[in-house]
DNA sequence: TTTTAGGTATGACATATTTCATAAAATAAG
DNA sequence: CTTATTTTATGAAATATGTCATACCTAAAA
């Protein structure tokens, strides 16, 4: 992780929009006053579950999972999360440390702002309480209705639903690299690696995608959606 | 459903203390005159997915599951719930209809505020919104955090897992009395019906514990923990 | 450049889970 | 109280998934 000096300037931040609106201009000047940009790399560590809370962190750039590791080591997902999501805004008020972790798939710039001033953004201004309370609910209804969907599906339609998230969701086209291996892939579906990079294969055989290493062209997308409403 | 007429006095309930206590007399008379109290008998309905958010939920008494419903009817369980949960609160801030549908276990006292007033207690005390914000926290996580443990285990440990979380969480002893279906254990852990029925027998042949029905005793609870750890 | 570690790939086999069938017991409805 | 429906129960067969082994490829480290 490195410092970032060329910080932006907050006015032309998308969040601005989706969480600062409300702000006057002095309260919007404390989260500028106590706020840093840090740019982490792939595969660098941004939380650590069990940290204390410091900061709430957003970011402005890149693509980051979310996840838990459990007592043998084996880790989770929870989710996928890009600009315009608070990584840490479900544990900021609760009185706990971290509850997740996060780290990064593509190289991410973070915004910071040191919890404090949150809080009293919160004591100041109503309205931005509601809207911190709005996006702590959207992020918990994402994390929840993506376990509810997976929970439901075997392992041909949970690849099939991961594949159409990061081609509608992500990335808003049918071709991409893949932010993530195999073996993560299978951490997000609750699947083996190799269950999960057989049915890759499977559904390049059968003609639904392209695969060159990390490279995934969804060719037949009517197919892939009936593969993930089946099941 | 009725509306009860006996309403008891909130100065002596439970929730004065886990989400009124920063409110003043006069906040806490805001509460009390957009309140009402109902009553409801095991497998009524509380709240429908899609529903709109007119009142905010918790429970006086009573024992509620929390689930959402897929495409092709089946249900899945988030959560189970007793008083001292907030069964929608998570999605009151969420500008949605309510997310989760909530059934009656065993008959259930329910509080409701109209969700104005919820409003406008946040626009009037900001301890209050960060206790707010504290238990959506706490909520999300409870859920998650469950469904992190029910994935990684297989039906055995999934099923152990439950039986504990009953005997130490909901009745705090080893012989308590199943308040849901061999059914909806299965929808709580992602299991069919028979599969949760078949470890439950199997529990019973292994001396874990002892059935009759829905009246289960845990007598080897140092085995089952061992289950539960097993995966 | 060579070495090393991790990622992708696939097969064969073991195990777990679902599905389908059937029946007794418990509960709800008339 | 009798009848219908749901719940609990169990077996056998089909299917899905996990495990172990092995190989090759790729990217990072020495």
């Amino acid at each position: 992780m490195k410092i970032s000096n060329n910080i932006i300037n907050c006015k032309s931040c998308v969040y601005r929009n989706l969480l600062y609106e409300m702000l006057s201009d002095e309260e919007y000047g404390l989260v500028n006053s106590s706020r840093r940009e840090m740019i982490f790399k792939r595969n660098e560590l941004i939380i650590q579950e069990g940290d204390e809370i410091s900061e709430f962190m957003y970011l402005r750039k890149g693509l980051v999972k979310l996840y838990k590791t459990n007592s043998k080591g084996k880790d989770q997902i929870l989710s996928i999360n890009r600009p315009g999501d608070f990584i840490n805004l479900l544990s900021i008020f609760s009185n706990k440390t971290q509850q997740y972790s996060v780290s990064v798939l593509e190289e991410t710039h973070v915004c910071a702002v040191k919890i404090d001033t949150i809080f009293d953004l919160v004591k100041l201004n109503s309205e931005f309480s509601i809207r911190v309370m709005n996006r702590m609910s959207y992020i918990a209804d994402e994390i929840i209705h993506k376990r509810f969907e997976i929970n439901q599906r075997q392992v041909k339609g949970r690849v099939a639903y991961m594949l159409r998230f990061l081609a509608e969701q992500i990335y808003n086209k049918n071709e991409f690299r893949m932010p993530i291996t195999r073996r993560e892939l299978g951490e997000l579906i609750s699947m083996t690696t190799e269950n999960t990079i057989r049915t890759m294969s499977e559904f390049r055989k059968d003609g639904i995608i392209e695969m060159e290493g990390k490279n995934v062209n969804i060719v037949d997308f009517d197919r892939l959606k009936k593969v993930c409403e089946m099941g």
